[in-house]
Parts: structure tokens; C-alpha cells; sequence
RNA sequence: GGCCCCUUCGUCUAGCGGUCUAGGACGUCAGCCUCUCACGCUGAAAACACGGGUUCGAGUCCCGUAGGGGUCACCA
């Protein structure tokens, strides 16, 4: 039988990390048997439910890489077939009517809790006559679930997990609008998609009892479970929307590779001995359920900045030559024609290693595409004080002609000027960095000569000798 | 509160009874490299929550305790 896999979040804001994460371990998991992910919106509650939601979960699932196999499913354009089953249901016995108020059962649960006794439906409907329904009150179902015994379930994380069947009451199966709850449409849904692997959030442990004895009720093959430890934040608590949890546009607007936050959360609650950096290939070869820690991990941003500056690394210069101009387009004092990229795009072998992510890949590219007069930083400005334009000068005589002007001459002539002139190099070279780029910090100083190129290096050099003389 | 789950360096983790004087990574600190900042390299500090068992032997198995988390809707 082949693996299908699922992910199935609820349309009620943006795509999280934690649901990146499930979403990017049923992908691994499939991937590894040869099976299919598949993608389902658990829009059931349609007073919650945004398309705006529904658009920012494709998007930030498309820009991980982790779109699902065929047709994305609409729970709530399957409301006639949950009803149907639950009117086999109730025709089976399975089910009932249950003609409880939303205040009587708020009641009830207010009661049970100051006497501290369970908050659970005491299954006042189960086995009443339906004669005795009151008039006007449309029912809900409930499922009958089985009060004695007990519910196991074989995660695949969690190992056998029971729990006594007298702590579940009778789930409500149909609201008394006649919509599906989102425990039936679930189970329903898996069953129909033939869903083999639920993985999921350690949040839905205890959903899979009740979900399970609604599989048993139908008759149907349970599929395995694996719930996954939540993720939480950095100071341990669950990662909440309210708690910081960003979505994945966020971390992609803060210039986070999709590569980067894939490997990062694949570590996340999962190992494969010392590996650290893991290809797709490799994780889709190595990922397995019982590799997957019990416990919850806190999210460290430190940690995938710096697998982000190793991917950073790692990425053509194409790619990241139109990032970073993408990024850099409408701010002021850039020219983005032809010449500023091709720049950022020769630079970028400098660039790299500075940036963890693309956003400061931009800010430390910006000067190449810079137009005069540059602005500089505060110890940029400072530099250029005192004997700084007269060494600049001095500089400007040494550099090489326009035809041979590259990295290994400039460094040689200003190397010797320094050596005849009895001073360091740094005394040259800092001056230098601060009017070619406006920033004491760049790139190799005679990288950044080679790819601004003869003219524009004296340009930039003169507009400084000029305005401190 | 009931039920369920979890507990190795600050963080992510390796460890599946002896090879653990507990390994790797991020972070931190020190040094090297060096035109700045990075990258890279070298090194250092840093953990088996606690208490009982089981066993010749426990980070690894069992039971408690403590701490943390999850869940108890006509939400998902």
C-alpha cells in the first residue's frame, strides 16, 4: 500500500513555523516512501476561515517548496458527505441526537468545575427517547462512543498511548446548523483522501482518541498516527500567536532562504547522528518517524541565521544578484541599470561571507550600486578627516592604467606606496574603503577597486580629495 | 483541576546497558588569518533535573518526586 501524507491547517491567519514544520515532515515522509502529500483546508468553521488566510498558507507553502501533490481539498466543500455519514450513523446506532443548549452545556461545565470533577458532555441524550425533544430545539449529533475500556493508539513519535474511555465523551458530530465539526470532517476526510500517516502536532494527541473510536464506529481502518512535539519559543513557552510566532513571510522578509528554514526545522526535533547541513536529498533519503524527539524544541533564531549565511553562501550568484536588486530597487541614491547589477553580481563573491541574511547581503551591496556623491557613515566621514585626502591623492598617482587596472595590480601598487612611504597598510586602506564604499567595513578594499573599475574608483576617490581640500 | 506527554551543555541534539574521563552544531570566550568586517581554522568553558530501585554494570530499563508542555468548545 503506498504512503499518502497530509497537511491540513485551518485557514485562520498566516502559515506558522510550527505548521511549516508538519507540513515539511509529511512532505519528508512521503517523499521517502515514494508516496503522495497532499494538501487540505480545514475551513469547517466558516465564520473563522479568511481567503486572505487561504492565500497567505499557499504562499508561504509554495515559497518553502512544500505545495501538496494535485488538488488542494476544501473541507467545507465536503459538508454533504460528512452529513452523510453521520446519518449513517446515527442510522447505525453510532450516533444520536443531543438537544442540549449551548447554555445548558456551559452550565454543565461551569458546575463540573467548581466541583472539580471532569469538564466533560455527561451524555444526557444518549439513550433518551427522541420523543422527548423539545419543540424548536434543533439538535446536535453526537457521536455514542464506547464508555467502557479503553482507546489505544500506536504513534509512531509517541509509542502506545491509552487512555481510559470513561475520560471521552460523546463528541458532537453535526452542529445544529447541520455542519460538520471539524473532529468528523477530519476523520472522514482522511478516510476518503486515504490518508496511510497522519503526522501532525503533539496538539492533536488527544484529538486522535476521539478521532479514533470514530474511525472503529465506521468500520474503518485507523491510519497511523505520529504527532510531533510542538515547537515553542525562546523562552519556552508554545509559540503562539500571541507568544511571537511569525509566519513565513516574515522570516522570508527578514531574507531567509527557503533552504535554510527547511534544514532548520528538519533539526528541529529530528536527527541523523552529527549531520548537520542535510541536502533535500539527503533528507528525503534519511527522514524516518523514529528519529523524531518526544520532547519540544525551543526556536532559536541565532542558530538558522547561521545555517541561512551558510545556504547564503552556498547560492549562485544569479540568484542572489536578483535578489538583492529586487531588494534594493526604489531606494534612494542607487542607479539599478545594467552597471549597478552587473556589480553587485561581480561583488558578490565578497559579499557573501558578510551576510547572514539577504537583506544584509543588500545592505552591504548598496554601495556598489551607489551614485556621487556617496553618503558616508559617521567613522566613515571621521576617516576621511586629517591627512586622508593627501594620502588619496598619493594613491590616485600609484593606481594602475584603466587597461591594466584588476585586484592583484591595485593591491600591488598601494602595497608598495605603503611600503615606500613607511606607513601601514591599514593607514591606506581604511581611508580608501571609507571613500570607495562610505563604510569602514567592505569587501577586500582591491576587490571592491577591481569591480567598481578604473573610472568609477577615481570618481569616487576624487569627489573626496576634492571636498576635503 | 482531570487526562495525556516531556526532561543530556544557554539552545538544537548524538547516545538505542559496558567503547561516556558523555560526542557534534549554534551561541559565548580566547587565539590564528588579516586592509576593515566577515568567512575559515585552532582551542576553552559549558549538560545526563532529583530520589529510589533492577543489574556485575544505568545518561541508557522500572517506580516515585519536582519542573515544563499539551488538551479538556456547536474552534481547529
Amino acid at each position: 500500500m503506498s504512503v499518502v501524507t497530509r497537511f491540513a491547517p485551518s485557514p485562520t491567519g498566516f502559515l506558522h513555523i510550527g505548521g511549516a514544520r508538519t507540513a515539511l515532515f509529511n512532505w519528508l515522509f512521503a517523499r521517502h516512501h515514494g508516496g503522495t502529500y497532499l494538501l487540505r483546508v480545514e475551513d469547517t468553521d466558516r465564520k473563522r476561515s479568511t481567503d486572505e488566510a487561504v492565500q497567505a498558507i499557499h504562499d508561504g507553502l509554495d515559497w518553502l517548496g512544500l505545495g501538496g501533490d494535485g488538488q488542494t481539498v476544501y473541507q467545507h466543500q465536503r459538508a454533504g458527505r460528512h452529513a452523510e455519514v453521520a446519518r449513517e450513523l446515527l442510522a447505525s446506532g453510532g450516533a444520536y441526537h443531543c438537544y442540549c443548549t449551548p447554555e445548558e452545556l456551559q452550565e454543565m461545565r461551569d458546575r463540573a468545575k467548581a466541583e472539580k470533577r471532569p469538564l466533560r458532555y455527561d451524555g444526557r441524550w444518549r439513550d433518551r427517547d427522541p420523543a422527548d425533544a423539545p419543540d424548536g430545539v434543533p439538535p446536535v449529533v453526537r457521536l455514542k462512543a464506547p464508555r467502557d475500556g479503553e482507546t489505544v493508539i500506536e504513534d509512531m513519535v509517541q509509542g502506545t498511548v491509552r487512555v481510559a474511555n470513561e475520560e471521552l465523551d460523546d463528541f458532537i458530530l453535526l452542529r445544529a446548523d447541520g455542519t460538520p465539526t471539524y473532529m468528523h470532517s477530519v476523520v472522514v476526510d482522511d478516510h476518503d483522501m486515504g490518508v496511510t500517516h497522519v503526522i501532525r502536532g503533539d496538539d492533536h494527541l488527544n484529538n486522535a482518541f476521539r478521532q479514533a473510536q470514530l474511525f472503529r464506529a465506521m468500520s474503518w481502518d485507523l491510519p497511523q498516527f505520529g504527532h510531533i512535539p510542538l515547537i515553542h519559543g525562546p523562552d519556552g513557552a508554545k509559540m503562539s500567536k500571541r507568544h511571537g510566532a511569525l509566519g513565513v513571510d516574515a522570516y522570508r522578509d527578514m531574507g531567509v532562504l527557503p533552504e535554510a528554514l527547511r534544514n532548520y526545522l528538519l533539526r528541529l526535533g529530528w536527527a541523523h547522528g552529527d549531520d548537520e547541513i542535510i541536502s533535500d536529498e539527503q533528507a528525503i533519503e534519511w527522514f524516518s518517524m523514529d528519529a523524531v524527539g518526544r520532547s519540544p524544541a525551543r526556536f532559536d533564531m541565532k542558530k538558522l541565521e547561521n545555517l541561512n549565511g551558510h545556504y547564503l553562501r552556498e547560492s549562485g550568484d544569479e540568484r542572489l544578484a536578483s535578489e538583492v536588486a529586487a531588494l534594493l530597487k526604489g531606494r534612494d541614491g542607487l542607479v539599478l541599470d545594467d552597471i549597478g547589477i552587473a556589480r553587485i553580481k561581480a561583488g558578490l563573491p565578497g559579499l557573501k561571507a558578510r551576510a547572514k541574511t539577504l537583506l544584509e547581503l543588500a545592505d552591504n551591496a548598496a554601495f556598489y550600486a551607489a551614485t556621487l556623491p556617496l553618503s558616508f557613515t559617521e567613522k566613515a566621514s571621521k576617516l576621511l578627516e586629517g591627512d586622508a585626502a593627501s594620502i588619496l591623492q598619493a594613491v590616485l598617482d600609484v593606481l594602475p592604467d584603466t587597461e591594466a587596472w584588476s585586484e592583484e595590480s591595485t593591491e600591488a601598487a598601494v602595497k608598495a606606496y605603503a611600503e615606500e612611504a613607511g606607513v601601514k597598510l591599514g593607514s591606506v586602506a581604511q581611508p580608501l574603503r571609507a571613500a570607495l564604499t562610505g563604510s569602514t567595513t567592505s569587501p577586500g578594499i582591491f576587490e571592491v577597486l577591481a569591480v567598481l573599475g578604473p573610472a568609477e574608483s577615481r570618481a569616487r576617490i576624487n569627489a573626496v580629495c576634492g571636498s576635503a581640500t
